[in-house]
DNA sequence: CTAATCACCTGAAGGC
DNA sequence: TGCCTTCAGGTGATTA
């Protein structure tokens, strides 16, 4: 479900709503949502701030780190009641307010780790698409001598944090590229052209609050409206915006990908 | 190193 | 209605 605007506008709601919550304590619905390291308990951990770094939340409480991965279906809601029987609530906890913070969880993915240090859980994640040190030359340097796909690389969190598979489609429409394209055939121009589309298609959804296509909720329950300005995720056999092209939709890395044939020329 | 496949889960949608 | 297949915004492990 959740890409970064998605987190990001999650995270902001979080700030909001629970920071400075202290935790009473947790009641696993599915056991496998939550896994603490040993020894380590929430009881008693208060909410100091609330970051992310690509599509993982992480909050920094007074002791230890709560780090949060909403995957295909996750769901965070902050409730003043804990509901009686919801048939996708995986995880409820409560804090010391009375307030609830709610996780659901459909397809039972999204995992919520206890740990003293968050690299042990985002060691695998790398610099996050929106951060300011991920800048037009790094991205340029990362892509030097690669030989993969640039859809590939860009669905790799290793490489960039924060992009999945509605705005990887969508940020190599904005910039022109054939999602099929091999690293090594892009030149500098493209190189920035695309880069400078992940932000500004980034930024875009993030200022309508995500894309709800099924799933994605706000803390409140609320939907995002970014679907509202998709230009070729899911508008397959649709007409291109820009050129009436018909959109089409292949299969790459196993993942749905959609792209206008004429304005995104595959270079062979 | 890359690429492909499966595994984790549930539900919706389409074909017959 | 029902059965079967495929697909879904993610990622990690395993195998080639």
């Amino acid at each position: 479900m959740p890409e970064l605007p998605e987190v990001e506008t999650i995270a902001k709601e979080l700030r909001e709503k629970i920071v400075n919550e202290v935790f009473s304590n947790v009641e696993s619905i599915w056991v496998r949502s939550f896994t603490q390291e040993k020894g380590l308990t929430l009881t008693n951990r208060r909410i100091i701030a609330i970051d992310r770094r690509g599509k993982y939340l992480i909050f920094n409480l007074d002791k230890y780190y709560l780090v949060i991965h909403l995957r295909m279906t996750g769901q965070l809601i902050v409730g003043a009641s804990k509901p009686s029987r919801d048939r996708y609530l995986r995880l409820v906890f409560k804090f010391k307010s009375g307030k609830y913070l709610l996780f659901y969880d459909l397809r039972k993915f999204g995992r919520i780790y206890l740990t003293q240090n968050p690299e042990n859980v985002l060691k695998n994640v790398g610099v996050d698409a929106i951060s300011e040190v991920f800048t037009a030359d790094k991205f340029s340097e990362m892509l030097n001598g690669k030989k993969s796909k640039i859809k590939s690389f860009l669905l790799d969190q290793k490489n960039i944090a924060g992009l999945g598979n509605i705005y990887i489609d969508e940020s190599l429409f904005e910039a022109r590229i054939h999602p099929e394209t091999v690293i090594n055939s892009l030149d500098d121009g493209q190189k920035n052209k695309l880069f400078t589309a992940i932000r500004k298609i980034l930024f875009d959804a993030i200022d309508n609050m995500g894309t709800t296509i099924s799933d994605y909720k706000t803390t409140g329950g609320g939907f995002g409206d970014h679907q509202e300005y998709l230009k070729v995720y899911q508008r397959q056999n649709q007409p291109c915006i820009i050129c009436d092209s018909i959109i089409e939709k292949i299969k790459l890395n196993g993942r749905g990908t959609h792209f206008c044939p004429q304005c995104q020329k595959k270079i062979t």
